[in-house]
DNA sequence: CAGGATCCAGCAAGATACTG
DNA sequence: CAGTATCTTGCTGGATCCTG
């Protein structure tokens, strides 16, 4: 034998790798994950995700409200690159005064699920993250 | 009845968010979900986290050669960062020339696991998603 | 009410030069 | 070899004013 349970993983976790890594040379110049975290990495999309995901729909100041600190322009912002990716349903009602409200697709539930599973895995593991930032700082010092 | 399967899935995510959002609360102004994300959501975190994922450890110039564009600083910046929240392991060799290695630790090689699905995500909906922007940048000349 | 346009500050990130 | 230090720049994001 020789080869480990442990060893298994690895290889599969490695022929993962390799693949999306593949993935990245047949696309232009970034592989598919790095596209996608690029786009909810900012300071707000996740935010907005999240909002979205607790009611059907929400207005664009009920949104302003629900996400303390953000400004306008940043939510019109956020809220246009996630119409652009089709995460968010943008629908405006020609009324006076207009009416707009967003609401999440399809797609943008299921990335609300992933995002989700992250969180957990944030959640669980924050604790862990910040007693080595804690160890680091105190070997920084020392 | 009147209640679906999909309302109840819905109540469910729902009350995950909530669970974050008041984590949220409860640390100091940000929830970890945002936290962890906005580590690794930076241009260079997530290809040096799937590089190491690669090999059991690498040198400083083996992962500048891997991680093709990066320039020495955003290197050093980036393992520092991955260094201090505990993901990267660091050791120094007290040689001449001098060798340090790095390596993903326990906590790196999970959260490993959990880019590498996301990823699948990435790679099963990236054709909707550049789709959606392709069908807005043509609503948007139209 | 929803958001477009503009201006500006601050930080992220690149290039270059130097060091233990 | 594996960085640090410094300078510079480009873009993110905020504030403000304006419009359909």
């Amino acid at each position: 034998m020789g080869v480990t349970k442990t060893d298994n993983q690895q290889l599969k976790v490695r022929e993962k790798i390799d693949k999306i890594l593949l993935d990245k040379a047949s696309n232009e110049n970034c592989c598919p994950v790095k596209d996608i975290l690029g786009r909810f990495g900012d300071k707000w999309s996740i935010y907005t995700i999240l909002m979205l995901g607790r009611k059907e729909t929400l207005r664009f100041n009920e949104l302003k409200t629900l996400i303390s600190g953000i400004s306008q322009r940043m939510l019109t912002v956020t809220l246009r690159s996630l119409e652009e990716d089709g995460l968010v349903k943008r629908t405006i009602y020609p009324e006076i005064p207009p009416r707009v409200e967003y609401e999440l697709t399809a797609l943008g539930h299921s990335l609300l699920l992933k995002l989700l599973e992250l969180a957990d895995w944030a959640k669980l593991n924050i604790h862990q993250i910040i007693e080595a930032r804690e160890v680091y700082a105190g070997k920084k010092s020392h």
